[in-house]
RNA sequence: GCUGCAGUAGCUCAGCCGGUAGAGCACCUCCUUGGUAAGGAGGAGGUCACGGGUUCAAGUCCCGUCUGCAGCUCCA
């Protein structure tokens, strides 16, 4: 994730500064908490974070009051003092402050590596740092804690939970008041507020957690985003298929899902005294279509596409809104070709990627998962997979940073990553290489030499799912949708009520040209204008006296300061032209 | 799943040390016909998430469940 903006330079990088206001919240809170104990705090990406144990549970109210104390910490403090201890008198010198957490961090520590302290004066630390020279250059006012929470002692869920503060520090009062816009920005984004504000969806406790309600306007873009999906992969070759969202616990056995992966799976269902699940993925389901007949080496490649509806049981405690869900549809596809196909398949998904994923204005960076430790498959195999995958990136002029060992067990893959409008990083599409499930389904086709051959399996999404994606692009357009997307780009405004029938004859003219554009006349022409600037219209076209009497609309477009005068048709055809090139502008 | 916090009208929220509910917006009706981000008046709307418990009395206190939120762990 990256700030659309730079921040300034300091003396030192900001991880120090961080890593020192750390220290310093950390001295802060053990003055007001003289028994607590301290774990780590390290700076991250935006901030820096500290993990206690404390007497009594933080709440937000807390932090000011700890921030106060944190400038009483400031005024005293001093240099940041780097002190190197024997591991023996560093043991004694902890176990002396009671600190249990540290001291098992220092027995983390690698026997010979160099074991230090960090002083300000006021309070010590076991710590690697880097660090600020003094606190004296710490900005007072450039500093904010942000929020407390739980974590893990060591990451890990059987550990105790402790309690983080999260804060931020940057190098001018500027910066910082830069950085909680952004916050503030990011929370007006927030697809869960803009999907209730909007209208967009919903979620109902009654059918079940982390299931996603479509409303009209958003069933719109999802609409627009399934035919507009639908005419690239016909185009390319893919076929549609239809798999039933149940199947017999064997399909999962087979695929070795139920063995690997069951409390992901939905709880089975009895069906005829055999228990059923509902579909945590398509590929079985295209697979047993493969399987169905004989292939011959000419059928190949084959693409199967299928929008398909996957339920996975994930903790109740990550799901989030339309992004982390229990059940969600894939824009899924499985490609079966020879070896010697893979490279093209290959490439031609990284067409699929570029086109989609610039259409939204997307910039993104691809990885290459490479073979990890525990794996399946030739070697030999591995190799060609993986060459195959640079070499069609490399065709396409896509650059791969390679992600060593990053692969999953059952083979190589490129995972996309993509950026936001908020400079905020997203999982995008990814193309997985499967030696696994041919094995595992017994994959074959006959080849030259009517000899029975394997089949290399590809599995690709590059939406993902249309849940996380679109919850994504609500966030990423703030829910100003390009015209292609948006279910009613247009409002047409009489002034007054003289104006209704010409009102009422531009709408259905709009609507002969494709757009939804209803007639609001009900109120003051201001309040109008506001509602549909709320509601996120970006076009309103209004027509007063003046405009009816030349045969002509004032259209008011958001964004832009200037109205325009322009006719009927013109309107008709400038909306046409920003909706079929799929514009990203108003 | 874990820790902490929360759940009052469609939304945002108020409701003190327990005494059986309130505002703004939205909605409905009427008036208003308004030239580019809030015209006026009236009205309707709540099993205070759900289930127990304590109490003469529970939105308020206690327990459990569900859901949400912030993280952690995990993930498309």
């Amino acid at each position: 994730m990256s700030l659309p903006f730079q921040p300034q330079e300091g003396p030192v990088d900001l991880y120090a500064l961080r890593h020192s206001v750390s220290h310093v919240m950390a001295d802060a809170v053990l003055r007001l908490f003289p028994g607590a104990k301290v774990a780590i705090g390290p700076p991250i990406e935006h901030g820096f974070y500290y993990d206690f144990e404390l007497p009594r549970a933080l709440t937000e109210e807390d932090l000011p009051r700890i921030e106060e104390e944190m400038r009483s910490v400031l005024d005293e403090a001093g240099e940041f003092r780097c002190i190197a201890l024997e591991r023996n008198e560093a043991r004694k010198k902890i176990a002396a402050s009671g600190q249990t957490y540290k001291l098992a961090l220092l027995e983390d520590i690698p026997e010979g590596e160099k074991i230090t302290f960090y002083d300000h004066g006021t309070w010590t630390d076991l710590c690697e740092g880097p660090h600020v020279p003094s606190a004296k250059v710490i900005p007072r006012d450039a500093f904010k804690l942000l929020s407390v929470a739980g974590a893990y002692w060591r990451g890990n869920s059987d550990n105790t939970m402790l309690q983080r503060i999260y804060g931020t520090a940057w190098w001018s009062k500027k910066d910082l008041k830069q950085y909680l816009d952004y916050l503030e920005e990011v929370e007006a984004r927030d697809h869960r507020r803009l999907g209730r504000e909007l209208d967009l969806f919903s979620l109902h406790s009654e059918f079940g957690a982390g299931l996603v309600f479509w409303h009209p306007k958003l069933g719109y873009v999802r609409r627009k985003l399934e035919e507009w999906w639908w005419q690239l992969h016909l185009e390319r070759g893919y076929w549609p298929v239809y798999t039933p969202h149940v199947a017999g616990d064997q399909v999962y056995h087979t695929s070795g899902h139920l063995q690997n992966y069951a409390d992901m799976i939905w709880s089975p269902m009895d069906v005829d005294g055999r228990p059923h699940r509902v579909k945590p993925m398509n590929c079985p389901g295209h697979i047993a279509i493969f399987n169905s007949r004989r292939h011959s080496f000419r059928d190949l490649p084959i693409r199967f596409a299928e929008l398909g509806t996957v339920y996975r049981f994930e903790p109740s405690g990550t799901l989030h809104g339309m992004l982390r869900v229990r059940g969600f549809t894939q824009d899924d596809a499985h490609l079966f070709c020879r070896p010697d196909q893979l490279e093209d398949e290959i490439a031609g998904v990284i067409d699929l990627v570029d086109i989609i994923l610039r259409t939204f204005g997307y910039r993104y960076t691809a990885y290459l998962a490479t073979r990890p430790e525990k794996y399946l498959g030739a070697d030999a195999v591995w190799e060609h997979a993986q060459q195959a995958l640079r070499a069609a990136a490399e065709r396409r002029g896509l650059e791969l940073a390679v992600d060593e060992g990053g692969g999953v067990f059952y083979g190589p893959k490129i995972d996309f990553k993509i950026e936001d409008a908020l400079g905020r990083e997203w999982q995008g599409p990814t193309v997985q290489v499967d030696f696994n499930l041919p094995e595992r389904f017994d994959l074959k086709y006959n080849d030259s030499g009517n000899e029975l051959k394997r089949p290399v399996m590809v599995h690709r999404v590059v939406l993902g799912s249309f849940e996380r994606f679109v919850g994504g692009l609500i966030e990423h357009f703030a829910a100003w949708w390009p015209v292609w997307l948006h279910a009613t780009p247009v409002v047409v405004l009489p002034i007054a009520q003289e104006q209704v029938p010409a009102a009422k004859r531009l709408s259905q003219q709009l609507g002969a040209a494709g757009f939804h554009s209803p007639v609001e006349a009900d109120g003051p022409l201001r309040k109008r204008i506001r509602d549909a600037e709320i509601q996120k219209v970006p076009y309103m076209a209004v027509l007063g006296g003046r405009e009816v009497e030349q045969g002509v609309v004032n259209l008011r477009t958001h964004g832009v300061a200037e109205q325009r005068t322009l006719k009927p048709e013109e309107l008709a055809s400038y909306l046409a032209h920003k909706r079929d090139s799929k514009a990203l502008d108003y």
